[in-house]
DNA sequence: CTAATTGCAAATTGTTTGCATATTC
DNA sequence: GAATATGCAAACAATTTGCAATTAG
């Protein structure tokens, strides 16, 4: 388990209430674009501005510890974690974390060694696909 | 080869030569964001307004005739054509188009039916890791 | 105490909208 | 001629910057 406020000193930031509220956020979250997590953090810290949500997200995908999905034009962060990929549900929007087989990922390596994959898949979610009642 | 005013057509929009040559510079360029398309249209086009292109890049979306690239947080357009995915050179921010091997391609789509699959490989491209000057 | 961080307001950049004019079919 | 598209200017939204006041180490 990661002590967020060890991860910041480790990467020479200090230690603020605001950060740790918003890397507390990611680490809740999951994936939450900027507006999300200043929504989320809007009841605790009333004064926390937008600016310094944008700062400090600056500076922690330097120092990588979030990085940012590309999910089509509404940008996510999260907590760096093991390498995963994501699925989007197109219906809700819902954004999941998702692990390929062994195989797939052995194959990706293979073809581009050295590399970054970042592997998007586009779908129903199985929440969507199952209800009855058309959600929308 | 695809006929850009039939295309057009197809897909119940009038054919003006903004739209044309929209499609002609997307065609031509690749992978082009909405800065580049107005840069490299300019020339031919003075009066063109951006708020045209951002106009009509919404309809082409709508209408499946192009489609986004989620290149972090710079939006890409290209015409839609055949599966493929996109290889980002992290030095020079090339896009490319490359082509997963069936196997993985089948692989994926085993294992997620009934979804589209963006697949990014970040990397450095074989000019960048090649040449012995650095370019940067 | 020093350097980094915050948060405000202003500046900048990116995107959308309304509408009069022009164009396509 | 009717419906659609263009392009301007204005509106709106998202992001960045400068700076004085505050806080962490």
């Amino acid at each position: 388990m990661l002590l967020l406020r060890e991860l910041l000193r480790e990467k020479g930031l200090k230690v603020t209430p605001q950060r740790l509220a918003i890397l507390q956020t990611l680490k809740e979250g999951g994936h939450l674009s900027i507006e999300e997590i200043y929504q989320k953090l809007y009841a605790q810290f009333p004064s926390l501005s937008l600016a310094t949500i944008y700062k400090n997200l600056h500076l922690l995908l330097e120092r990588g510890i979030i990085t940012e999905l590309a999910i089509h034009n509404r940008h996510k962060f999260e907590i760096v974690k093991e390498p995963h990929s994501h699925f989007i549900c197109e219906k809700c929007g819902k954004i999941e974390d998702i692990h390929l087989s062994p195989e797939i990922c052995e194959k990706l390596n293979q073809k581009f060694p050295d590399s970054r994959q970042e592997v998007y898949i586009y779908g129903i979610c199985p929440r969507c696909r199952g209800e009855k009642g058309e959600k929308e």
